[in-house]
DNA sequence: TCCAAAGATGAGTCTCCACTCAGGTTGCGA
DNA sequence: TCGCAACCTGAGTGGAGACTCATCTTTGGA
């Protein structure tokens, strides 16, 4: 589909993605394309020559975030899964970013995500761990708000267990 | 204590509380001082004659509506008030910002709010509507947590009602 | 090996915004 | 009423960060 990229093309562009990975998970959004560039060892310039924006490349990261994500929701359980995400959510920024973006393309991602949960929350109502009632749509606000609060709030394991105890006794039976 | 101000600068300075309030609560902090100047009918050198910095002019406003927030907790139950600071934080963008707050001012302030919370917290336990191993920072948690989400998530009046619900079950005996 | 096209570079442009200050205006005590 | 200190004004400064592009470098097919 693409016109094969040049070695090198191929090189700089892994390398970018990983240093944005790593960036944008430690620093936030707000990182600047500079400090991508510098961490990858290219110049600014190339970064966008392969991606149009910065915006574009952050969109680019939180898929991938997202998308590992949904990968682990196969073998989990909802609770489990909540927690990995809230844990996940404090190590890296992006994923919070994720939960905010507007962009169509992390829409999607975000859809795929629900539909995970829809799957786990049918699960766990079948386990009799969760009220019949409970829609996804709930479960996902309680998802994200924990996520980000954690986050931005810097809550410690502790605090994260302890909160998300309530959460799940709110959703039980 | 303050050496009298001119009238006009009282005046001024009125118009600038108030302009930065309205502008504040509905573009959140990252709406610019020009645009409060306007508001206020004022030329940005006023606003930073009355206010040495921008961040500054933000904490006096964070912390008013910290403070009206508090007011309100007297004549409240733990959950009513819950309610309430939700529904006020999608309304105006300045309570989620106070939330997150590094300054000291709101520091000292959020502190306010959380002596509230634990006075209503007691109340409730006595009043056996909240299992008595619930302490406050778990509950002020939650209590940011949604306020954050559903004011950056557009949470719809039904989503907040149901997704507060379910966070009350979890804090009931 | 050679060279044209693809790619990389990084100084420079552009835009936005917080903040400043020289010069004009106004309130108010005498 | 006068005079001046307190105020106000808004064009200008400085810095940050996204994005560009003329120029140089590398790749890979002939």
């Amino acid at each position: 589909m693409s016109p094969e990229l040049r070695a090198d093309a191929q090189r700089n562009r892994a390398a970018i993605l990983a240093a944005a990975s790593e960036t944008f998970a430690e620093h936030g959004p707000k990182a600047t394309t500079e400090q991508v560039a510098i961490r990858a060892g290219v110049a600014v310039g190339t970064v966008f020559r392969h991606f149009p924006t910065k915006q574009a490349l952050l969109v680019a990261i939180m898929k991938e975030s997202l998308h590992r994500l949904i990968a682990k929701a196969a073998e989990s359980t909802l609770f489990d899964f909540m927690t990995e995400i809230v844990d996940e959510a404090v190590r890296t920024q992006t994923v919070v970013a994720a939960f905010t973006g507007p962009q169509l393309d992390i829409r999607d991602a975000l859809m795929g995500l629900t539909e995970e949960m829809r799957r786990l929350l049918e699960q766990a109502k079948d386990a009799g761990e969760v009220r019949s009632a409970v829609q996804v749509d709930e479960v996902m606000a309680l998802l994200t708000a924990a996520a980000q609060a954690a986050q931005q709030g810097g809550w410690s394991v502790d605090l994260r267990r302890r909160t998300l105890a309530i959460i799940f006794k709110g959703l039980a039976p």
